[in-house]
DNA sequence: GATGAATGAGCATTCATTCAT
DNA sequence: GATGAATGAATGCTCATTCAT
């Protein structure tokens, strides 16, 4: 509905151009506006106020994120696999978005609690996801049958996580994509010895 | 040097308190002040700005965590049993002091980037000591001897705060030390079934 | 002229019903446009500015009262009677119209200088109702040979004023109508004893 | 106590000459911080907002008002004299402030409801001065024993107010002290031929 | 005539930092 | 060293008005 709106649109993706170059706390209303193209308050005829704004942007590209992984992973047979596609994904689409990978590993964390605690409740969709690949791993056998699937989900959140805020914090230096298989076989096999 | 004179860990223990009860953005130097007991002004005596007592504080509470860690895991001999004993550590630590929980795992974050960035370097210390244990591990063989130790370094971390992240937002409600042997687990073994 | 076309006085109507509802400061175009089922842009079609509806609401609102007044004040015959029958109409009027009392005496009164001025303009048409009674009653020996017109015009418009606004402040919980004898006996006869 | 902070009263005195040379709504803050002499920011040390300052304003002003009317008042015997003497020091003292004149008459009176509410409850202290008067008439026998007391107070009330507003918006070009006896007269004897 | 999406000027308030005492 | 009163830059949001359709 809204979506069909250009301006909704229009005024998201200036919002995370904007954002990206001038960091979350010099990312002025009036220089969102600017970028989209519209007047100050053009943006108030599709946002309730500059927070609604983030928490728009955040759910209109996380909902393609996880729709992506999902399409994705959808193609796979194996709990492995679908673990395999889905950091290989992720990683892609953050290398191949270079604002978006900016806002959302270092600027959109400095936001206030509140908004913070709606950006999670948003991010419940992508942890869903990879519970359900935990536990189908867990029934075929391919994980460990007393594997705790919220503490799995820790680690595999907050391990893809921090190795794409490394990346970004280092400047992009290096090709994220490549690491997706190392990381994957992390996951899998952990650091002792087999 | 700074450390010597009584009021500056007074500034810092203040902003601790204040921050965690306030929020990072309800924290100004006044209320730091006033919870220190001492006069506004006074702050710029032993602080160049806001940043710096934020800085000093993670250094100084940082210093005092990594310092704690190394002493616990200097009496364990294998690299599993250190990981244990860091993992172990950390957990107690922050259990144990409810404001710095909140500070570091919540309200630090919102800081600028320019701040992370300078957290960050703080943060090396700590990294260094997984990485330390990762080498011990590979070298005695208790590891995977092709173990990419900056992805293993960062799966570790990855995880172990993305734990206390959720705990701390799930109001500690569950007991977090009785995490560290799981986790620790998973972080040997991976999901992989063995 | 303006006044054939039907959508002159429903937008007026609509503006009444919202400021009284709203309150001045709330009562904006949009609003209105909105209680008089039009689009925000034909109340320009109508009036050149929202200074415009306002004035013109006083114009013809005002225009009615004075009307209404000196239809039944036609019918009597000494001043005295008159200024009666005069009060009696004026309070009898806004009793009957909640929101145009609330318009009059509380919300308009806010609007700025200029618009008040104007207002008084309006008003003019009142207060020369009021002096030509006063003169009546001069010439007739009613009232005192040298009674100054246009202090007596403030009094009788200033009492009168005074003693609907506090009925409206106290939310019109007693009857207006009754007071229009006592306050008619006490501008005739003042506060000295006879 | 606050008054004697010099900042308080500097700062009430610049709104005073600020409102009544720009009107009430081109009264800026940063307006009255300059002509005050201070900083945007000192005001809010010693104001809680912008609408604090138009309440102490007409808190402090009105306070010295009744107190200024009750001491004149004080010396008086009769009601009759003592109801003079406070329309004489009421027309005085507006006389003399040239900017309280416009400000109470005109400026005031266009804040927004809530406002004119809690200006109302300052206004109670002259109206119980008035009240006094009537009373105390009423038990000497000067005035008509039956006479209704609020509404007697209503017609003082309104006439003063609307010959000084009558007057504030004629630009002051007459001698409003020397209206102070016929309206007395007027009040005394009313309209009524005696 | 009628619409309503788009415009953009304007302002109260906060708070890190300074500096005279 | 310690104080705390004073500073002043910086910004999200509203709403009367326009004008292309």
């Amino acid at each position: 509905m809204k979506k069909n709106k250009p301006k909704y649109m229009q005024i998201i993706d200036a919002a995370v151009i904007v954002i990206a170059e001038n960091g979350y706390h010099q990312a002025q209303v009036s220089k969102i506006a600017k970028q989209a193209g519209v007047a100050d308050g053009t943006i108030y005829l599709y946002f309730k106020n500059k927070e609604d704004i983030l928490i728009s942007l955040f759910e209109e590209k996380m909902g393609e994120f996880v729709e992506k992984i999902e399409e994705k992973i959808a193609g796979k047979v194996t709990a492995e696999e679908k673990l395999l596609m889905m950091i290989e994904t992720h990683f892609q689409l953050l290398s191949d978005d270079h604002h978006m990978a900016i806002v959302t590993q270092l600027e959109l964390r400095q936001s206030n609690k509140e908004l913070r605690l709606r950006i999670n409740a948003v991010l419940k969709g992508y942890l869903q996801v990879i519970e359900k690949i935990i536990l189908e791993g867990k029934e075929t056998g391919e994980f460990s049958s007393d594997l705790d699937v919220r503490l799995a989900r820790q680690m595999i959140f907050g391990t893809i996580d921090e190795t794409v805020t490394s990346w970004v914090m280092n400047e992009e230096k290096y090709d994220l994509l490549a690491l997706a298989s190392p990381v994957h076989r992390l996951l899998i096999d952990g650091c002792g010895k087999r």
